[in-house]
DNA sequence: CTGAAAGCGCTAACAA
DNA sequence: TTGTTAGCGCTTTCAG
């Protein structure tokens, strides 16, 4: 077979290093690995000739043979969302401070991106993978993944899920759960305590755990109340800020009922504050609005967004943790959520009643 | 040389496959990367075997062989920070569209640590390099990231610069420059057409270009005016909420003398906000404030933040681009910027007189 | 303490 | 169309 020659030129190999120091290859990665005893000389020959050439070495090859590459793979659907960059921020300290780099995969909420974002990782031989965030409810979805989790963990790779429920099968999947269920029944109880009863629901997309926990808990509210939740309207968008503003607009003009809202994420309420701001309405004079998130932005609106916290950076820490094996056991139960007051649910209107009619008319 | 035996068992190669298959190794890489003439019976043998033992390619064994990786590095300083996420949200786009995968680097705004970033990214061998933000001006580190920079082109990896300038010497390095001087005097302009003449600039960190050049364009304006830019009060931050609270509370806690500040990020001037609105101040009846960079959350401010808005998905998404390969050349001018009026400014307060003195005092 | 050499899993000539 | 085989750059026995 004839290759071409190697280029003696600048390339970048140990052997080029070893070739210059005057030692053999095994030297050179020794003293680059720094585990073996290597003589004072040689060390000094090598690091010379590293410097010399400007040498660094081939993670690739590295990684080849030691059967790890020294990074994490993170999933989710959106890095520009800072329900996802706030956990990200934390993993991104503790795997930085621990020597790991981050890939990071968005997938825009699509299950199918997901999955095959896992099978990308699964390639790279990346040592763990975080997914962040809610998952698909469906069947065959989850039937794919739990396939993906154990061909991972058949391959030595740590699967953690932040923020999703862990599947029911197997401990191939660590996950650090948070609360979604009680944070919803938390925003609704607020909600109640100022009296109001007629609510309306502005929730994530369907087939979504977080969405169908959200959910679950602001029903869950009603039922410990002995109210019926049936008569309030609940209506799906995608946790954007643009969603809040769409369904908020589209609920006040068509007449909907309500006196407040719960947005299932702080993106959907500060959409939709716009939107009623925009046709007039005062908050929380006219109607009341509480988010879920408490993302940074939550604090930054005047008046303060009120909404129930979750611990995003610790989620991300805790992810991370496992995710590098720093820790070796989830949390046993989802991580607690806190109600943040903010200044946007007030009583009812003095009118006391529901917002019907009052724009529409 | 005794080395352990493979294990029979369930091991993820292409051999595996082959000999599951009855075909030789190379028809299965072939297979996989459908680049040569397959029969159509060897193709399905193959892709049976594949889906059998849940087959996925070794992409660090690949990358060594064909010397490229399909990963493109992006180094910033903090993934939290809506300035980065929304570049990095459009520069994943544009990744996933091409099935590339992105390292992300946090850097906290430390240029050593960028620096050895970058070296980690060298030796993973990645196919390009995005370096997110303002750089450091000092000559030294200047020189070490001119230094990087050959030495990853010479190893042909792409070197793209954006929100920085590119620096004088070689063509080693891409750079998608944004106008950050002209940013800074179409705020202190906006602020001088409301009258106001004494402003209280709240800059980045000291030896940042981005800072350097916004408080250039800040002092051009006045020059512009003909006005003296010597009696306003400058100060350095480091671009985050808290720096500006912490700011502002100072200034006007010691009475430095100012009717309107110019903020160098939107997140130093949503700090400042708070910490104005905190001590019973009006904005703008009291005071006057204005942002750079137009962050989503700028527009959800109440009222509406005044700003400047920088381009920041298409300067991600030109990085992208020129990382990748898909543009050649990068824009031959910086990026143009445009004021985002909002509400947060208004003429000086009917007094006409700074707010020295009414709340100190 | 050091060197020689056998692979890690894959691709790409080359030969068949 | 297919198989054989020589490396890609590195680590790691094993034998000095």
């Amino acid at each position: 077979m004839v290759r071409t020659p190697k280029p003696i030129s600048a390339r970048s190999t140990i052997a080029h290093v070893a070739e210059r120091a005057g030692v053999s290859t095994a030297t050179v990665s020794r003293v680059l690995n720094g585990n073996y005893p290597v003589s004072k000389e040689a060390r000094a020959k090598v690091a010379q000739a590293i410097d010399e050439i400007d040498f660094v070495q081939n993670a690739q090859a590295k990684a080849l043979v030691q059967a790890k590459t020294g990074i994490v793979g993170v999933v989710m659907a959106d890095v520009s969302d800072p329900f996802y960059s706030e956990m990200i921020g934390s993993i991104q300290n503790v795997c930085g401070a621990n020597g790991k780099l981050l890939v990071i995969c968005s997938t825009q909420g699509h299950s199918d991106v997901e999955l095959s974002y896992l099978q990308v990782l699964r390639s790279q031989r990346v040592d763990a993978v975080i997914v962040l965030g809610g998952g698909s409810d469906d069947d065959q979805v989850q039937a794919s993944l739990a396939r993906q989790a154990a061909a991972l963990a058949r391959e030595g790779c740590r699967l953690v899920l932040c923020g999703r429920p862990a599947p029911d099968a197997g401990r191939d999947t660590l996950a650090v759960e948070v609360d979604n269920v009680d944070a919803a029944r938390q925003a609704t109880r607020h909600l109640m305590a100022f009296g109001h009863r007629e609510i309306l629901f502005l929730g994530g997309p369907r087939g979504s755990t977080t969405s169908r926990d959200r959910l679950a808990g602001f029903r869950f509210a009603f039922d410990e109340a002995g109210w019926a939740s049936e008569q309030c309207t609940v209506d799906a968008g995608d946790f954007s800020r643009q969603a809040g503003y769409d369904l908020a607009k589209k609920h006040v003009l068509g007449g909907t009922r309500f006196t407040a809202i719960l947005a299932a994420s702080d993106f959907m309420a500060i959409g939709a504050i716009r939107a009623l701001l925009s046709m007039g309405l005062r908050i929380p004079d006219d109607l009341s609005l509480i988010g879920i998130d408490d993302i940074p932005s939550a604090s930054d609106m005047v008046p303060r967004l009120s909404t129930v916290r979750l611990p995003l950076s610790e989620m991300g820490r805790l992810a991370a943790g496992l995710a590098l094996g720093l820790d070796r056991t989830a949390p046993l139960r989802p991580l607690g959520v806190s109600l943040v007051p903010g200044l946007t649910v007030g009583p009812l209107p003095a009118s006391g009643e529901a917002l019907i009619g009052r724009i529409a008319g």
